[in-house]
DNA sequence: CGAGTAAACTAACACTTGTTAGTTTGTTTG
DNA sequence: CAAACAAACTAACAAGTGTTAGTTTACTCG
């Protein structure tokens, strides 16, 4: 059994008021009021709010990176590949829903790290109509705009931290099932 | 030809800068330097930074209210009322990105306008449902549940903004097409 | 017991925030 | 020309911002 550092702990309420109002309506005497303490006594764990943020992101980011370099490198067909796509998506979003929003919302008030954020973004999206172009060349999908698709489909995912939370009756499996159905099969009888 | 007042340019600054960095980020300093006056002088048009965000937000959910109802209360099949909602959603997204960012972004910073918007979002999303139900039970939607069907469209939907600016290219009624037979039709062959 | 340490505290800082009051400027109109 | 007005200005405010410095408290462990 591991234990919450102060600091992780400290991140996780953080995380959670991000999500509620934002990065830049959050101060720091609003976090130390959930935490029970002084806004002083914040910096004996932390060093900066733009630290805080930081963490929360580029910590999500790497794991989908790394999701995404396991995903686009194996034997998949492009269907199995867009499945397990979902999956990830599903798992950390359910895992880490504030940490999520900030992924979302506040990356651009990401300073030092902004770059770096966005590098990772882009090539998530790169490998992932790679995937999908890949997928109207093999015939296994329907030849539309590469763009669309992949918009479509991300920006339902991107939006999971929002739903997830409020849906607790249903399972992940059958949410991760009934998404892949509805996404790559559509809604159509 | 209709000129716009200056009270409407700081407004339309606004929400530009609003989607740019969030409402909370931007100071009425930012607004004033955008529009090259003082920020004092901001107040000869406004009455306040929050009047700015209810102006936004409200107009353009009731925009989508109105639109709705429209659709909902339409003899149309629902295939061809999701079609309209399509449409609906390109049209205003394209007509007003910066302010869809508003809307998608910071209604939770409504003060007075908090509980009307989240009473319009509400119906508007009861209204959306209500057609996925009569198209399950038409027989002319697949039998998954309405919940995720909803989310996953009107997730895509409310993206729009986003993604609209960045492709210029694309001509709103091809748009509209491409995303009408992804969401409904999915992307399988 | 005594030393070390984690984690809280008070007080203060320099700066930024939204907003108001009162004034000046330049253009339009009777 | 004189009056009216729209729209800018300067100066200031009270409150809130992130953060630092230095101190106190209470628990752990040799």
């Amino acid at each position: 059994m591991k234990t919450e550092t102060r600091q992780q702990e400290i991140i996780r309420v953080a995380a959670k008021l991000f999500k509620e109002k934002g990065y830049s309506a959050v101060t720091m005497r609003d976090l130390a009021k959930a935490m029970g303490i002084k806004a002083a006594s914040l910096y004996n764990h932390i060093n900066s709010k733009q630290d805080i943020l930081n963490t929360i992101i580029i910590s999500l980011a790497e794991e989908f990176t790394e999701g995404m370099k396991q995903i686009s490198t194996s034997n998949d067909t492009c269907i199995e590949k867009l499945k397990k796509i979902i999956q990830l998506h599903v798992n950390i979003s359910s895992k880490n829903s504030y940490g999520m929003a900030s992924l979302n919302n506040d990356w651009m008030h990401l300073e030092t790290q902004r770059t770096y954020y966005k590098k990772l973004r882009s090539d998530y999206e790169n490998d992932f109509k790679t995937i999908l172009e890949d997928g109207i060349k093999a015939g296994e999908i329907v030849n539309a705009k590469p763009d669309v698709m992949m918009f479509s489909i991300l920006t339902t995912l991107r939006s999971l931290y929002i739903w997830i939370p409020k849906k607790e009756d249903l399972s992940l499996e059958e949410l991760t099932n009934t998404l892949s159905q509805i996404l790559i099969k559509g809604i159509n009888k």
